[in-house]
DNA sequence: TGGAATTGGTGTTAATTTTACACCCAAAAT
DNA sequence: ATTTTGGGTGTAAAATTAACACCAATTCCA
């Protein structure tokens, strides 16, 4: 090490990850019970210690493979959290991630081996360290990109129907929007095409199937 | 520190601090010569490692206090910039920060001794590490902000002409804007006053000064 | 077997917001 | 007195956004 480093000291980094999913139809957040001291039982963010040979990306997407098995998953960075007492134990900085997965490719066996649980964006327990923060800066980010973007599609499968994605859209916004306002701006985006295939499972009359072109 | 901490690697982190400020009527930014490898003789931002016991906002906040002498300026976090080899030196994580000051309130002696330099926007020679990312993204950050926000008035004395102001705003958004609909827009945020003074050394008529309400 | 129930799908109009645009003003310098 | 310099102001067209209601296709059940 270079003589200028050496006067410093190294602290801990970790990464939290923010892994949005749909259960039961509605755009929740994989949470895990933590079995281990500090916050032992609270509710809490699946997080990782960042290797010496390792990214701040690379570390966000080993934490998520872990819990999930999921490769290649879009990853999005919220940013840095580094108070003082934020992590009771030891000092940490933590950086945030968020990522959008399609739960039905999640490995279920291995998110139950860590007591993980999808819960919705409204009925979230009181979290450990500062995760409340980083969910709510997450959102905003998503928020502020949800007009120009097409993350969300990333919460569903290939194919999905106008409202399927309309009440991701909804859930992230947390209020409701016009059927018809909605259809028109997703159409001017004119990066969906309907792929001919019908879902009767959401209603009799049945829903196109849409897919991103 | 507890059992479960010890297996993992500690790792050097530092912040970066992007200071905006305006030199020769232009939105600028301050960077340094470094004196000391890695990258000596680039220009750089200004940096420092954050210590065990300081938050990464303090940390930001001493750095920039080191190199301009200000208090208590308000500053914003860019994202933590991790790739593993971003610091040729060592493995190092650094949080990006930016400042806006108002260059008359800064230190001129102090920032003479570090060796540091106004430079436009769009003068900005070759930097080391990853900081023209960071610039990159804090820019990004502030324009997005620009519409709602009264950020840029930081740049400015406390009294202050409607032409200077439009003049920061464009330097920031990269373009100029319509003067009329500019203050149109300002006016309706109503968050600005009237002083009654006049600043006489932009034209022979002279402006009206404002502040901030 | 016909009608009720359920979700899917579609256009138009008014309101609001945004953009484009040009001339006179006040003071100073010559 | 004339010129020069930046300071200051309003209106109309265009674009965007928001509000709004009904018929369609199928299934289920009486």
């Amino acid at each position: 090490m270079h003589p200028f480093y050496q006067t410093h000291s190294p602290l801990l980094v970790s990464v939290d990850c923010i892994i949005f999913g749909i259960n039961r139809r509605k755009v929740s957040v994989l949470l895990s019970r933590r079995r281990f001291e500090p916050c032992k039982g609270m509710w809490s963010l699946m997080g990782g210690f960042v290797g010496r040979d390792e990214s701040l990306d690379d570390a966000a997407a080993r934490v998520l493979r872990e819990l999930t098995g999921l490769e290649d998953v879009y990853m999005e960075q919220v940013g840095a959290f580094g108070e003082v007492g934020r992590d009771p134990g030891e000092r940490v900085i933590s950086v945030a991630y968020y990522a959008m997965i399609n739960f039905d490719d999640s490995d279920r066996e291995r998110v139950k081996a860590v007591d993980a649980q999808w819960v919705e964006l409204d009925q979230l327990p009181p979290l450990g360290f500062d995760h409340q923060s980083m969910i709510n800066k997450a959102l905003k980010q998503i928020r502020s990109r949800l007009r120009h973007d097409l993350i969300i599609t990333r919460l569903l499968p290939t194919h999905f129907t106008l409202t399927q994605l309309q009440e991701v859209y909804e859930d992230i916004l947390g209020e409701a929007v016009d059927k018809r306002n909605f259809r028109k701006r997703i159409a001017e985006m004119g990066c969906f095409e309907k792929t001919g295939l019908i879902d009767k499972t959401g209603s009799r009359r049945g829903a196109a199937l849409y897919k991103l072109v």
